[in-house]
This record gives structure tokens, C-alpha cells and sequence, in this order.
DNA sequence: CAGTTGCTCTAGTTGAAATAGAACAATATA
DNA sequence: TATATTGTTCTATTTCAACTAGAGCAACTG
């Protein structure tokens, strides 16, 4: 699993590995039952603290995307979804977006309304 | 102006302001050429500090949505954008999103991600 | 000219993010 | 069964952005 993290982002290290795994588990580079690396081994590879680690997969756990188990690991969750036309969708609304000059945290924040 | 801000929310109060403002320009409640309450003014409405209004106000300048100049307050800008595809497209998109299963933190980074 | 209003500076408080360490509970494995 | 693995839970500390506060400055209005 490729992941990299940035500790000068504004963005918490802790969402930067929601965005990252969750990414990967979307766009089909991870899948359904593949395991993940333990978050002591993938804390220390990333040179960050478990706790951030943890409390990334415990969010994942959370939307769906990870099983946790004691002893086991983390492992990718089976949602069976075709993302296919979400990313069409994103894909459009970016553009659309940039042609009105939007930056991203205008148009995130425009979805984050519309969500309610 | 109708704006409320929730001091308990995640969100920090400065981006409320910067969400509800945008929201009502691109809504269309507020248009081009129509000045916002001075800042010292809404902070106090709000109950809230006048650094954190300014700071709103210039976000909002250097997203295009606002002229601000000293002596004469905050002025919406006049960007002559149609919003109609915009809009079409996020309520398609948050639809699918949510069919998904997916957050609104979630649907928020895949925006983000897509943006670059 | 006086008043309004955004801009800039310093300074203090608060809370979330991140780190650190320890012990515990469930699972896997030899 | 015994041992190692791995997520869970707890306490504690540090760091930094958000927020508040106050003051004075700079540009514009009437």
C-alpha cells in the first residue's frame, strides 16, 4: 500500500489517512478483504504515533469502509459498490467548478450544504 | 443579511461565515453591488469578535465574491456567474453520494482529491 | 473636517491534534 | 496450551490554530 502523509498541511495527519485509504479502497487499487498494515507498523513507517493511525481506521470503521478486529488487523470491507458514476459526477462538477473560478474549499463547502 | 453561527460547531466560526456568505451570493439573495453590514457591526451582532468577521470578509476577497475598501465596507462583487449548472450538478452529485452511503466528509475529500 | 470602516500589530486563552506510555482484550499461530 | 499479534482504552503532555481583546493606523465618505 502506498501511502504518504505531509505533516506541514493545513489538513490533520489524521484526515490525510482517511483521504488516502479511503481513496485507494474507491478507486479499486485496495480491495474488498485485503488487509491492511497494523498501526504500529504503519505508524512507524510513516514516522508518525499509533493513535493517529488508529483513530483513521476507527473513522473508516466507521463510514463503512474497514472491519477492525482485535488480533487480525484491518481489514477492507465488502460494500460491493460501483463507484463508476460518482466519479463521473465529481469529475463533471470539478470542471464545472474551475470554469466558474471556484477553489476547492468553496466547492466543498457547497456540497457540504447541499448534504443537509 | 439574514446569518446565525454556532459557536459549538466543528466548524471554525470564520469559515460558518465564509459558507453562509458565499451560499447567499451564489444563491442569489445576495447580489452584486449590495454591501454587507461592517464587520465591528456583524461581530457584534453575532456576538462574536470583529477579527474573526475580517478574516471571513477576506477570504471572500480573495475568492472573487467580495470588494472590500476602508471607509466604505464589504461590497458584493460583480462576478455576472450563472450558478444553474453548478447547482444541477451538485444536487445530482450528493444524490449519488448519498445512494452510496458515503458522508459528507467523505463525498468532501473525494472533491478535494479531484481537484488537483 | 469628523466619522466610518477595513487593515495591522501585539498579546493572551482555549481546545483539538498529535505524541507518549501503559495496560487490557480478542484473535491468530506455533 | 502458550505466545505473539493487534485493536481498544486510559492518562498525560505538548503544540498550534482559532478566537478573543485592545490599540492605533490608513483609506474612504459626507
Amino acid at each position: 500500500m502506498i501511502l504518504t502523509v505531509d505533516p506541514a498541511s493545513a489538513l490533520p495527519l489524521f484526515e490525510q489517512l482517511v483521504t488516502g485509504i479511503r481513496g485507494q479502497i474507491i478507486g479499486g487499487s485496495l480491495s474488498a478483504g485485503e488487509r491492511l498494515p497494523a498501526a504500529r507498523e504503519l505508524a512507524e513507517s510513516l514516522d508518525i504515533n499509533v493513535h493517529t493511525v488508529l483513530r483513521a481506521y476507527q473513522i473508516l470503521r466507521d463510514e463503512g469502509f474497514l472491519d477492525l478486529r482485535r488480533g487480525r488487523g484491518a481489514i477492507v470491507a465488502d460494500r460491493a459498490r460501483d463507484y463508476d458514476e460518482l466519479d463521473r459526477r465529481v469529475a463533471g462538477l470539478v470542471a464545472e467548478a474551475q470554469r466558474l473560478g471556484l477553489t476547492p474549499a468553496a466547492l466543498s463547502s457547497l456540497i457540504r450544504e447541499a448534504y443537509e
